[in-house]
Formats: C-alpha cells, sequence, structure tokens
RNA sequence: GGCGGGUUGGCGGAGAGGUUACGCAGCGGAUUGCAAAUCCGUGAAGACCGGUUCGAUUCCGGUACCCGCCUCCA
C-alpha cells in the first residue's frame, strides 16, 4: 500500500488511485529560459522516485506522469528580442521557440544525468494557447472571470474555497497587503490569466486582443487536456503552493465543477546550500551544469538528494557528496558493470516498504546498506535499481573513472598507474614509493588495492583547472620516462 | 502582519507510543612491505517547560530559536 503525505489535507493518508489502470500525475516543470540550477534538480528526482513506485504498483503502461514546460515567460522575451534586436532573422515567437528549444535540450541532458526518466508527457504551453483561451472563455460565461482593458482576470471572490490548499483567507492576505493593486482588477486578489503584448512581446490573437497567458491557466489547461478534469497526484515545490497551486485549483475547479482536479497534491521542501538559502546574491547559486562539469557525476546528486525526505529543506554541501561518491565507489566496485549485476526479480519489501511510506527515500537508503552488509546482493542491486541507482554502465565510468580529464592524460596516468604496479608485484618498494611520493607531489594518490589491482585519485579534485592540465601532462610524461 | 514547516547522538539523517534506524567521523580489532581501501566489533541523542499515558524522542499545549511562502524563484 502507498501512502504519501497530502498537503491538501496535510495528513498522511492512503493513496487510491481513481483508475488504476490509468494513474495519473502532473508535476510543475521548468520555465525554459536557462540551465535549471540545483534546487529545480530536486522535485524532478523526488517525483521520479514516485513515478517509479507507481510504474512498479500499477505497472508501466499503466501510469501517465505529464510534465510541463513553460516556455511563455518574460526573461524569454527578453533574450529572443535581444536576439531579433542583434539581427536574428525570423519572428519573435520563432526566436522563442529557439531559445526554448535549446533550453529544453539542456534540461533533458541535465536531469537524464541525474538518472530521471523521462516523464510520458512534456507539453509545451505555448502548444496549448488555444486550450488556454477556450478555458478563459468559459471561466468569463460562468462568471468566474472578466475582461478589462485587454486582460482577463479571475475573480477570486467568486470561489468560496480559495486558500484551501494553503491555509490562507483571502481576507487575511489582502490584511497582509502584499497584493499588487492594480486599476483593471475589481478586487486586489484577482489574478492575471490573460494579458495584452505590444509588438515587442509574444502574443496570440484572442477575443480580447493580442497578448499572452498568464502563469497559472497553463497548468490548468494542459492537465484538463492531457489527464482530464479529474487525476490522481499534482506535485512541486512548496514555494508554488501559494500562489499557483491555489489559482490552478480556484480556474480548474471552476471551469469544471464536475471534476475535483487532484486528489493528492504533493510539495518537496526547498533546497539550500551549505546551510543558505541558494541565491545569486549570496553567491552561492549553481545549475546542474555546473556540477556535472565539475566532474561531480549526476549520481552523486542523485544518492545526495535521496538521502533527505522530500517534506524537509535539503542542505546541498560538498561533504556529502564526497560521501556518497564513496559508497557508490564502492557499490559500483562490489557489483561489476551492470552486465554482471545479479539482480534478483522482486524489489525487496526493505527497500519498498520505506518508498510506498510517503517516499521515504532515505530510509530505503539505509535498508540498501542493510542489504549489502547482510551480503544479499541481488536484493541489494535490485533495490538500488528501483531508486535509479547502479543501473548504467555510463554511470559507473562516471562514479570509478576519474574526473574530467582528458583520455590522453587519463591513459598517460593509466601507464604510471601499471609502471607502478610491476614494481610493487617485483617488491621494489623504494621504486614504487619514490614514484608515489613523484605523483602525489603533481597532485595525484596512487592507492594499492587487493590482487595486485591499484586505482588512483585527485589528492584535491577541486584544484584542477585547465592549465593545471597541461603542466601534469608534462610531468606525467617525466615520470614515464623515469620509471620505465 | 498572515500562513506553513523545523529543532534528534561530534556531524548528516529516518521510522515508530514501549524492542538496534542508517551513514560519516571516533574508538578497538583483523588485514596490509608502509599506507589507503576493505572487513568485524563498539560507545553516543532527541531545544526547553508542562500535560495525556503503566510508559513519549514519538500524541497535546506553551516558550525559545531557525527556516520557507505571502514579490510569476522548484
Amino acid at each position: 500500500m502507498i501512502r504519501l503525505h497530502n498537503t491538501k489535507t496535510r495528513r498522511k493518508e492512503a493513496f487510491v488511485p481513481l483508475d488504476p489502470a490509468n494513474v495519473r500525475m502532473y508535476l510543475c516543470g521548468p520555465t525554459v529560459y536557462d540551465r535549471a540550477h540545483l534546487g529545480n534538480a530536486r522535485p524532478v528526482v523526488v517525483f521520479d522516485v514516485l513515478y517509479r513506485l507507481l510504474r512498479h504498483v500499477y505497472g508501466a503502461d499503466h501510469v501517465t506522469y505529464v510534465r510541463n514546460f513553460t516556455d511563455v515567460d518574460d526573461k524569454i522575451n527578453a533574450t529572443a528580442l535581444a536576439r531579433q534586436q542583434a539581427g536574428a532573422p525570423g519572428s519573435l515567437e520563432e526566436l522563442i521557440r529557439e531559445r526554448t528549444e535549446e533550453t529544453i535540450g539542456w534540461y533533458h541532458a541535465d536531469m537524464d544525468a541525474l538518472g530521471a526518466l523521462r516523464p510520458s508527457v512534456e507539453p509545451r504551453a505555448t502548444d496549448y494557447i488555444a486550450q488556454m483561451i477556450a478555458m478563459i472563455e468559459g471561466l468569463i460565461a460562468g462568471g468566474h472571470a472578466y475582461a478589462k482593458d485587454g486582460h482577463v482576470l479571475f475573480r477570486v471572490r467568486s470561489y468560496k474555497a480559495y486558500g484551501a490548499l494553503s491555509g490562507r483567507s483571502v481576507d487575511d492576505m489582502i490584511a497582509g497587503a502584499r497584493v499588487e493593486v492594480a486599476p483593471f482588477k475589481e478586487d486586489p486578489m484577482d489574478f492575471v490569466l490573460w494579458k495584452p503584448s505590444d509588438d515587442e512581446l509574444p502574443g496570440w490573437d484572442s477575443p480580447w486582443g493580442r497578448g499572452r497567458p498568464g502563469w497559472h491557466i497553463e497548468c490548468s489547461a494542459m492537465s484538463y487536456e492531457l489527464l482530464g478534469a479529474s487525476f490522481d497526484i499534482h506535485a512541486g515545490g512548496i514555494d508554488l503552493q501559494f500562489p499557483h497551486h491555489e489559482n490552478e485549483i480556484a480556474q480548474s475547479c471552476c471551469a469544471h465543477p464536475e471534476g475535483g482536479f487532484a486528489q493528492v497534491w504533493l510539495h518537496n521542501e526547498m533546497l539550500q546550500v551549505e546551510g543558505k538559502k541558494m541565491s545569486k546574491s549570496l553567491g552561492n547559486f549553481f545549475t546542474v551544469r555546473d556540477l556535472l562539469d565539475q566532474g561531480i557525476p549526476g549520481e552523486v546528486i542523485r544518492f545526495v538528494f535521496l538521502q533527505t525526505h522530500y517534506g524537509k529543506p535539503m542542505d546541498w554541501t560538498a561533504e556529502k557528496a564526497q560521501v556518497a561518491r564513496n559508497h557508490l565507489r564502492r557499490w559500483w566496485e562490489l557489483l561489476g558493470p551492470v552486465e554482471y549485476h545479479s539482480v534478483s526479480k522482486n524489489v525487496p519489501s526493505e527497500v519498498l516498504n520505506p518508498v510506498s511510506n510517503d517516499l521515504d527515500t532515505p530510509g530505503a537508503l539505509a535498508a540498501l546498506f542493510q542489504l549489502e552488509k547482510a551480503g544479499r546482493f541481488e536484493e541489494f542491486a535490485s533495490g538500488a535499481k528501483f531508486l535509479g541507482l547502479l543501473n548504467s554502465n555510463e554511470k559507473r565510468a562516471e562514479i570509478l573513472s576519474s574526473k574530467s580529464l582528458s583520455d590522453a592524460l587519463n591513459s598517460k596516468i593509466e601507464g604510471i598507474v601499471r609502471i607502478w604496479i610491476e614494481h610493487r608485484r617485483n617488491k621494489n618498494w623504494e621504486v614504487a614509493d619514490s614514484l608515489k611520493t613523484a605523483m602525489r607531489e603533481i597532485g595525484i594518490e596512487l592507492v594499492a588495492l587487493k590482487d595486485n589491482r591499484s586505482d588512483w585519485k585527485h589528492v584535491d579534485p577541486d584544484e584542477l583547472d585547465d592549465s593545471r592540465q597541461s603542466s601534469l601532462e608534462a610531468s606525467l610524461d617525466e615520470l614515464l620516462r623515469r620509471f620505465r
């Protein structure tokens, strides 16, 4: 039995799908204006685990997972406009498409690196403009929205349950006085469904003139088109709970009163970096790609994410990444390449039970340690695979091989390692040790393993910049000559 | 000001009203040419004040501190 903490009821509840033959979940996806930062990756990994769990329980063909791309956004517009003014050919809409294609490609590459499965459907907001307009027309017809000065606004007072998800009342929020007051609003809490576009902004023809949709309507329109008026799970970061999700509920429930919209709401807590909120002003802002480029494998990032329950704030630290890498290294050495993995047929209950219990991934990882210690390697491998770990040789290579060096450098280092092994085998301890010392001086630690095998690692991986790499190559050539 | 979440051993981090979380580090041992790695073993906790209970770190109330959201940042 799956149990999930439903934000809507603030309780952990047994999960009962509306239709076990088609379990439906929707995750608010990225705004595709730039590389995804690390915080963007947390819901992707967290709800990837949920997706895997649902597929396991209900069958892979019986789960529909929708994650949208928001490709209408002022930051995208700014980039496209800058390109057009720089002389790029094409309409603004085409340039926006170009920019978002590029960003979506990055997003896929980065999330793939984290071992996240692609959703069943990844709709783009700009492909659903007509459906958004239709939904807005329905809201106007039902008295839930009104047009004014080229804008269309949602009439918050027309939806009695507004605020139920986030536990707020409209009156309290107005008392808080942090709402935008605009002349075209009947009520300060009303929010935009449609807004006018001038010539420098992308726009679509609508009954209210050329314009573009507000932020919230896209998710309502796309979830309705792809999942229906009622579906099972709606997920996203806790920062979206208000206003985004609250507004989605208001729009969808007013436009489709016959449906219940999402049955279960899941929200992941925020990510921090070394104990502080990640922000550009604090200088601790980085993207997934930044970490990958630093030689931190995606599997390490995934492992670190899984160590903290999704409902709690997660602190990303360099130390955690290092510890995670050590575990993964040991596990990959234990199991060998994927083709040698002996995987038990069933996911062990020690792993499945905590994941079923509101996605307790830390508990599931703890179970992996237990299975490892108990020598139950087939179940261990099965459990790891279920969590999206230890399942591809590409990722194995990222963990075991090192570490963002060129092939040429890697093969030179391997050459040194072979020489070192030879000296050790012949018990030329003095020669072997002086080679080891020389290597340490250029930043590489030689390590002996069992059975005359050996390995190497960087003394301090953070110090490997490009200039360092070229001097490294010269040093390696020198050592290869001296110790041949 | 409004709403929500958190406070666990040296550190990270879970579940469960009563029985070992788990990991890292530490300590003891094995192994090793030295070292690393690995393996075995091991001590250590539940912010504070009350309440419910035979029994609470786990439920309830309060205090302190921290954090998030209310600014189209997941």
